[in-house]
DNA sequence: TGTTTTTCAGAATGATCGTTTAGTTATATG
DNA sequence: CATATAACTAAACGATCATTCTGAAAAACA
């Protein structure tokens, strides 16, 4: 038995994540994780295996989260438009001083890899079904219900409402200004209160 | 008078605006830039400075030519929901194929960046003014042609359709499964069809 | 033809990159 | 207390980075 460790894996992945989310994959450099994570580099290595290895554990950590936090109540299988609009409603009175401009992390990978998946872990794609796949789900259930305008095309809308979403994370990650991202909000609550009968 | 130059300045400057939107400015060594556009290095600094001065020539050229191919139609004195329909849909019907999964460069730029901006120009948020004043003019021109609906709050839906045009880069630079893609476009246009009166 | 000027080709510079290494330190066990 | 083991510290490694430099080549002019 030798010595003991003076770090946390699973502190040491919270960390990262925001670094990466502020910085990139490419902009995020060793000797930055290893600064602003508190941990020495034969640690880093030794726990993650490479750069690579801490990223993806970032991805999985942030989807279980962060994802996992905003889009589970769509998924539950009671979830309906309410769930739908709390989600809008919470985007749109975050302000461009909410999050300290980093956006989404998932969103941002998946701009900064474009189709590339370094690591094959499929997270962006993954990603970007999970969060169709919750807007479809909770507009099924209000059809199912009764609640959802007739003839209201559930693939179209989800789409619609992934789109939304996806652009006030580019917003919110730029700091946009105020205006355009409450309006993107209220449009999107406003479209979707039409759908409800 | 010396040796001419065998290279033309605009002809870069569109090599490298392909180069950026598919790698970014970090992921774009100065190697690639070399190799890509077909000139040698001391050219390059030569004529731009700096591998950010020619990102920043590549910004602007986007701006100009893209943004305003597409963008143009809508800030033009007559212009009104048609024009946006023709936007929405073209970037609807592009598909995960089109443009090999480049998305839009200073959307891109937007997220790999994020608050920050390093040449100091402003392109991004002068990107975000012009997307959303682009929008505004165009509904605002319906509505005083009488066609778009009473109550219809402009702000708002020039908010909602920039971060809906937004989301859909998003997707095309990830190459997003197509059905997202064509239910947002399609729902944001069903959404316009109902502003219409 | 020689000279001057500009660009090209390739190498070099100093710094940074991701990752590994070697010596030291801290811990548990016998 | 001595030993073995694991983590820490700091440096090193080989490669890449953006930018500059140097000699060669190409062009126009006298």
């Amino acid at each position: 038995m030798g010595r003991r460790k003076s770090y946390n894996r699973n502190e040491l992945i919270a960390k990262a994540m925001t670094v990466f989310r502020e910085h990139g994959f490419a902009g995020a450099s060793a000797d930055m994780l290893v600064e602003k994570l508190g941990v020495n580099r034969y640690s880093l290595y030794a726990e993650f295996g490479s750069k690579q290895g801490l990223f993806d554990a970032a991805l999985e950590r942030y989807e279980e989260e962060f994802v996992g936090r905003r889009f589970g109540p769509l998924e539950r299988p009671d979830a309906g438009l309410n769930e739908i609009r709390a989600l809008l409603a919470f985007y749109g009175e975050r302000g461009p001083e909410a999050a300290g401009g980093l956006g989404c992390l998932l969103c941002n990978t998946a701009v900064e890899f474009g189709p590339l998946d370094p690591s094959g872990a499929g997270f962006v794609q993954a990603y970007f079904e999970r969060l169709f796949s919750a807007f479809k789900t909770a507009l099924s259930n209000a059809k199912a219900g009764g609640a959802l305008r007739p003839g209201a095309d559930i693939e179209s809308e989800a789409g619609f409402f992934t789109s939304s979403v996806i652009g006030m994370f580019v917003m919110l990650r730029a700091k946009a200004p105020e205006a355009m991202l409450k309006g993107a909000s209220n449009a999107a609550i406003a479209h979707l209160e039409w759908l409800r009968v």
